[in-house]
DNA sequence: GACCTTTGTTACAAATTCTCACAATTGGCC
DNA sequence: GGCCAATTGTGAGAATTTGTAACAAAGGTC
């Protein structure tokens, strides 16, 4: 009914292994945020698959475990009655899932293709944080980031217009994927367009149309329609910042 | 230059004392809640009057202290090189600030009116959470309930049009007015339009054209730009869900 | 009280995005 | 391979929001 209807449940909490949402400045103080100890604490936790498209978690499901994503991708979405859809990250393997949930999930966590994930009960992260104070504050510390790398979304979806949306959305995609250790100029998209468009508060044809646009205009060349080479980052960045509007 | 370029910055905080953007719902789990423990601390912290626009902290300020708002009202804000402005929240009198922050804040908060603030050092303030382990919690609560908040917010601006953003920020408003013991229907937005409209992603224009809107359509009454009674509790409700949109 | 600055309101032209329609492509399945 | 469903791409008109500009109202200063 209202638009804030589900405000009150609890928030689910994507913390990526280094961080989120990062600038392209240099990487140096990067090292220093490791999340070794978070992702420690998954060794020995039990491994599950996800078939395309089968959730991990729903709204209203008790949030019992956090989830350590291993392979694939997963996309972490909040539903409205009238199927409005607003996507709030796409969790890549090394990414935790559903560490700012109180009691309840308030999101949806769905398999954008066949992944693998760690469960880790919160019961158990819990106990380990009680014993190794460093990983409290290191909890902490991805919740603030998040928090973070939300705040910078919300800031891209209230003040930018379509180029400048899809524009951060590349570079925040290749810069979390040369974290991962890939070329950053070879972005792989496995979300589909209408993800991305629900991401950025765009409609789907808005998103193809400017992907259309990126490439007439020499900044990005597409393949299959998963495959991004960044043409020229400089040139995205600058339509990032606002190119087309004040800057 | 790019947009993201203060995203590795760490988050400042805003922690309503019981919860940010709770929906209209039956309120019995609100007590369980509360902010109590949060707000003890802050028992016998110095106390800071601010004028009018003047800063409580920067961006790129070292996140030394976090603040419970006493009087008056801080709003809480980041700017873009060209201009743009995101206003992320409107701290009222028992809310708290900064908490969120790492070691820099990555916002700004500025006094929007004559307010009185009380500063807690972060390190005073890990102290007692080191000695009450409940405060440790609560703190993580705090900050979970905050990404929640903000991704409530996300997802109006990004999914709702201007009549709709509009009507979810005065009802919260008129929440958050409530549960600090006000009358329900008289609400009082101490802010400038300007402040309403970053905040929700429209120009100040669009905002006073909707402010006009409800006002002839008998969903409230406006008196001096700051005094606005809600007429129409559940019509307002309505706009909210998209009465205009879907729904 | 007069003046000036700031803030808020309204009207209309301009721009962006959305809606709707349909073609093209992809991928799975028999 | 061929078929079907799902996804993606593209165009034209409609709707919403913005930008510009003029004016009204409020608040502070002298």
């Amino acid at each position: 009914m209202l638009v804030s209807a589900s405000a009150e449940l609890a928030g689910t909490l994507t913390v990526p292994v280094a961080e989120v949402n990062r600038s392209f400045r240099a990487p140096a103080d990067d090292i220093s945020r490791s999340n070794d100890i978070l992702v420690a604490g998954f060794d020995g936790a039990p491994s599950r698959t996800l078939n395309t498209k089968e959730h991990l978690f729903c709204e209203c499901d008790e949030a019992s475990h956090v989830y350590l994503v291993e392979a694939g991708l997963i996309c972490v979405y909040r539903m409205i009655a009238d199927g409005r859809r607003q996507v709030l990250d796409f969790a890549y393997p090394g990414d935790v899932i559903g560490l700012g949930a109180l009691d309840v999930h308030t999101a949806n966590a769905q398999a954008s293709g066949r992944s693998r994930v760690r469960s880790l009960s919160r019961k158990a992260l819990h106990d380990i944080a009680a014993r190794v104070p460093e990983l409290g504050s290191r909890l902490f510390e991805a919740l603030a980031q998040e928090l973070v790398a939300t705040r910078e979304h919300l800031f891209v979806v209230s003040q930018c217009n379509a180029a400048e949306r899809l524009a951060s959305f590349l570079l925040t995609s290749a810069r979390r994927s040369a974290r991962r250790g890939n070329d950053p100029h070879e972005l792989v998209l496995p979300m589909m367009r209408a993800d991305i468009a629900d991401y950025l508060g765009l409609t789907i044809e808005t998103v193809s149309r400017t992907f259309s646009k990126f490439r007439q205009d020499g900044l990005i060349d597409i393949e299959q329609c998963v495959l991004v080479t960044i043409l020229d980052l400089d040139g995205l960045a600058k339509v990032a910042a606002g190119g087309s509007h004040g800057a």
